[in-house]
DNA sequence: CGTCTTTGACCGGCGC
DNA sequence: GCGCCGGTCAAAGACG
């Protein structure tokens, strides 16, 4: 057998969360994508199956585990969740490997941007992981009860180590059902798609799925900036609103009733900004990590009225009938 | 009062 | 050995 680990493989058949498929070969992590159409799917899969024998035979093995590890993200509509590829290539300066040289012999472009090259050297004693992305829904319904604690601005995240400029922030959460419980969970906005959070789960509970959270004290706080408030300038949402706990309430409200339809609604609130103050003044990645309030946005009493009702509605969902959503960066499942 | 978030400090792994 | 960085700790304050 070949020197290559399994570290998490995500499978699924449905498009109700990216799958990302995160292997140890050789001393080095190989990251794959298996969402997008059925074809390259199946491509994808065959490339892995021919590159690393016998890995899907092994997620098998695994299965159960990684089945229980995902189930908070079963009940996620599928017309509500997320199907966007990460493209680590951009940061991934000059990763020419020998898997890109196996996709450049079979001539297949697709591929080439579907694979990516081995990031950087696994952390000694580093634990089981599982890394998958979702939208601000899966962040919302997941099961399990978290506490945060701890959050760190990340140079670059998911790979900052072939990072430039940007900074985002990661969330650490452990498992709040059991004291005695090791599940980890980070949280992080996705380098690609703002509307997207990159989960990485580590360890497992110990212990079965709470019914219901221990207490709500302490978990809601003021998301939105009070009437008195002064405007948000641009520069204060890029210092001071860049993590997603900051900019999802809004994102999240509107979300459910079409995921697709929100990120064309912060795409559209972006491109008001930008508009208005000239583009120039921000990079790219600026962008990518800012949520801007244009000024054609007001959060009149209709508004909040309008978020109350909803909050009722969403209440009555079964889904998300019992989530620990309050103490996460969204709060569509309270 | 219990649980939560926030945030600066601290610790350990890693590369040079 | 040193500095950087990711991950965790723990005190303070907020909330129901």
């Amino acid at each position: 057998m070949e020197d290559w680990s399994l570290q998490a493989i995500v499978r699924g058949t449905s498009a109700d969360y990216t799958k990302i498929v995160d292997v140890e070969k050789d001393g080095q992590d190989w990251f794959f994508d298996l969402s997008g159409t059925d074809h390259e799917k199946k491509f994808d899969q065959e490339f892995l199956d021919s590159n690393f024998p016998g890995i899907f035979d092994v997620s098998i093995g695994s299965g159960d585990e990684l089945e229980e590890l995902y189930k908070p993200f079963y009940g996620v509509s599928p017309s509500l969740a997320a199907q966007t590829v990460l493209d680590f290539q951009e940061q991934l300066p000059g990763n020419v490997d020998e898997v890109h040289k196996k996709a450049d012999h079979e001539s297949d472009h697709s591929l080439e941007t579907r694979v990516y090259a081995p990031k950087y050297k696994r952390r000694k004693n580093q634990q089981k992981r599982v890394v998958i992305q979702v939208s601000a829904d899966g962040l919302a319904c997941d099961m399990w009860a978290w506490r945060k604690y701890g959050q760190k601005p990340i140079k670059g995240s998911p790979y900052p180590r072939f990072s430039f400029s940007l900074s985002l922030i990661k969330s650490y959460y452990r498992c709040s059902s059991s004291k005695g419980c090791l599940a980890r969970k980070q949280v992080e906005q996705s380098y690609t798609d703002p509307g997207m959070y990159i989960l990485t789960y580590t360890a497992e509970h110990s212990h079965s799925q709470p019914t219901r959270r221990n207490s709500l004290a302490g978990t809601v706080r003021q998301k939105f900036p009070s009437p008195k408030s002064p405007p948000i300038s641009k520069l204060t949402v890029k210092q001071e609103k860049s993590t997603e706990e900051e900019l999802s309430p809004i994102k999240t409200l509107l979300q459910v009733s079409s995921s697709t339809e929100v990120v064309e609604i912060i795409k559209h609130e972006n491109k008001s900004e930008e508009l208005a103050v000239g583009s120039g003044e921000m990079s790219h990645d600026d962008h990518e990590n800012d949520f801007i309030m244009s000024d054609n946005f007001k959060l009149n009493e209709d508004f909040f009225s309008g978020l109350e009702d909803f909050d009722e509605f969403i209440s009555g969902l079964p889904m998300c009938s019992h989530t620990s959503a309050q103490q996460f960066p969204v709060r569509s499942c309270s």
